[in-house]
RNA sequence: GGACCUGUGGCUUAGCCAGGAUAUAGCGUCGGGCUUCUAACCCGAAUGUCGGGGGUUCGAAUCCCUCCAGGUCCGCCA
């Protein structure tokens, strides 16, 4: 509805003043909607902003009451446009409905790879913000309309899933042992590093083995396998606890034996870029890179970035749209990824480039054990999610409150991480992961519970399409925004949009909540403002789950 | 040394790409509000050289230049 409406302003400033950008910008206090167009018609016309804004709304404001119903004035050199009536109950018609915000059926495919951490440990506070904004993403392109693919990269054949498989076979450790897999290699791959750390010369059996892998060596392709395996296990526990699923694992070993990477090598060796000695490399100088840009080894082997360009040619060639989410440490071999897709005339990858997180004591290091993994973090932050639930809720089962604990917890980790931009690095702080008030997962829950309460509490009514009152239409229009939000989030690919206009429409609604009574208002006011309630209800119900996170009906 | 990202009240943070109305919120501080629809809440107050300096513009947190600070990268690792 917000969409339209400004499409049509919009239709109506530019046939008024000639100028293909009517300049439409939010109206902040003022307005719902306003266009900056007087400041940039001042010079052509030899005439001050507010003077024009004036002859434009004179000369607007009938066309816009008649296909709009809003109201045209102007404050200085503003022209200001204020939504009226049939704007809200249209809002509140449309967000009364079951999926609310949803788009229609793109016919666009979208693959959107996230997470793709290498096993050799498990996942940490850093490698689940890519997860986040991988799943946050994913969800808001298929509530957009988008038919999508999330994938997961594995690296089993890198240099590091080398050092686990040396590691294991050297420390004779028991691949097979009880306990979460992940975990298990992560003890391994420490303890290998350390030896290697000493000996360096022990890397020549490193190398040996990535030789054997990809020349095909049925052995040390099992030894590589079945750590992996585990390994992968593992996450996919973390994950499921966080609510991310991938539809598909893709290997990174798959691109060498059906001779995908094979294929690349000698395309691009043909280029008149391509640099040819011991080393095959390639000179990416034309699109702003000092270093060449190297694909295989002089032993022969090939290096990550070409088993990568094959899996992206592959990506691009099944799916119109292709999205990854990587690590700032990613970026200068993602822009030469880029590069060269363009370079060959293959479809490049977006991507999304998120910062680290730290420890306060500095950076993590899976190598050097260094970090805190997200599952500790999920333990200790339910832990914490159950005191809380249980001094609130002593009545319940404890099997419901350690659901509902498990859901707080989820939410608070998930919108911790996602309601910051990913260009921020940011400071792991165990105080704002476990904070379950206000800018909080938890604290926009607890509005959507609120909200059900109410309505459980209201039982039959008969639906009032209307908002009266400041309170009211400020609620409606905010809830107005939430398709505009899903469209910027796939568009502009910044999740954190959708966190934080979630809290926002919980803010409003509290405020709304505590400043008018609903059950205990006389009947007309009662069904209009119950009508609000479960429109908020609905459109918070579907923010969280489109942030992952569970929309509890009581806690 | 070079490249990229970040720097906004004591702390955390939005706005920056597409310049425009008194710079967004939270934590913390101070003052109020639960026999009343879930107080994981609400209402109010105080707190700002938008890292520093130049420039462009009628107008700069936003664009350009420069300097400073932090992070990341610059490997025949991934």
């Amino acid at each position: 509805m917000y969409l339209t409406f400004c499409d049509t302003i919009g239709a109506i400033i530019r046939d008024h003043t000639g100028k293909d950008d009517p300049m439409l910008t939010d109206g902040g206090d003022h307005a719902d909607l306003a266009s900056t167009i007087a400041f940039s018609l001042a010079k052509d016309l030899k005439k001050a902003p507010p003077l024009i804004a004036a002859e434009i709304v004179n000369s607007i404001a009938e066309r816009v009451m008649q296909e709009t119903g809003a109201n045209t004035f102007a404050i200085g050199p503003y022209v200001n446009f204020v939504f009226g009536e049939k704007y809200c109950s249209d809002v509140l018609i449309q967000a009364t409905c079951d999926g609310y915000g949803s788009g229609k059926e793109k016919p666009e495919r979208v693959v959107l790879e996230h997470t793709s951490a290498n096993p050799n440990g498990p996942l940490h506070v850093g490698h689940i913000r890519n997860t986040i904004i991988g799943d946050t993403l994913t969800r808001c392109f298929r509530k957009a309309g988008y038919p999508l693919e999330v994938q997961y990269y594995v690296n089993d054949m890198g240099r590091q899933i080398a050092i686990v498989a040396w590691g294991i076979a050297s420390q004779r450790a028991d691949i097979y042992a009880e306990g979460k897999g992940d975990h298990l290699i992560a003890e391994v791959y420490i303890e290998a590093n350390r030896h290697l750390d000493v000996d360096p010369s022990l890397n020549a059996a490193i190398d040996r083995l990535m030789q054997l892998v990809e020349s095909g060596d049925p052995d040390t392709i099992s030894q590589f396998k079945i750590p992996v395996k585990r390994c992968l296990d593992g996450f996919k526990d973390t994950l499921e606890k966080m609510n991310v699923k991938h539809d598909r694992f893709v290997y990174e070993s798959d691109f060498i034996r059906n001779g995908d990477t094979e294929k690349v090598l000698s395309r691009i060796s043909h280029l008149p870029q391509a640099c040819i000695d011991e080393i095959l490399s390639l000179d990416l100088s034309q699109y702003g890179f000092e270093k060449s840009y190297i694909l295989r080894r002089s032993d022969g082997t090939s290096v990550y970035a070409a088993r990568d360009l094959a899996f992206h040619i592959w990506k691009g060639h099944n799916f119109d749209r292709v999205i990854d989410i990587l690590g700032a440490d990613h970026k200068l071999i993602g822009t030469q990824l880029q590069a060269t897709l363009d370079l060959i005339g293959e479809k490049p990858p977006e991507i999304v480039f998120f910062e680290f997180v730290s420890l306060p004591e500095g950076s993590m290091s899976t190598r050097k054990g260094k970090f805190i993994s997200a599952d500790e973090l999920i333990a200790e932050t339910e832990r914490r999610a159950l005191e809380e639930v249980t001094v609130r809720r002593p009545e319940l089962h404890e099997e419901q409150r350690v659901k509902i604990a498990h859901a707080v917890a989820i939410s608070a980790i998930r919108y911790d991480i996602i309601r910051t931009i990913p260009e921020k690095n940011t400071i792991f702080d165990w105080k704002e992961a476990l904070d379950f008030e206000k800018q909080s997962g938890p604290y926009i829950q607890y509005a959507h519970a609120r909200a059900c309460s109410i309505l459980e509490k209201a039982g039959t009514y008969t639906p009032c399409f209307k908002a009266e009152g400041e309170g009211e239409i400020a609620l409606v229009k905010k809830i107005a925004l939430f398709p505009k939000v899903i469209s910027e989030v796939v568009t502009e690919l910044k999740p954190h949009l959708l966190a934080i206009y979630a809290r926002e429409l919980a803010d409003l609604f509290n405020s709304f909540y505590h400043a008018e009574p609903v059950l205990r208002a006389e009947e007309h006011v009662r069904n209009r403002r119950l009508t609000l309630v479960n429109a908020t209800r609905n459109t918070l119900k579907e923010a969280l789950e489109t942030l992952g996170i569970d929309a509890l009906r009581a806690m």
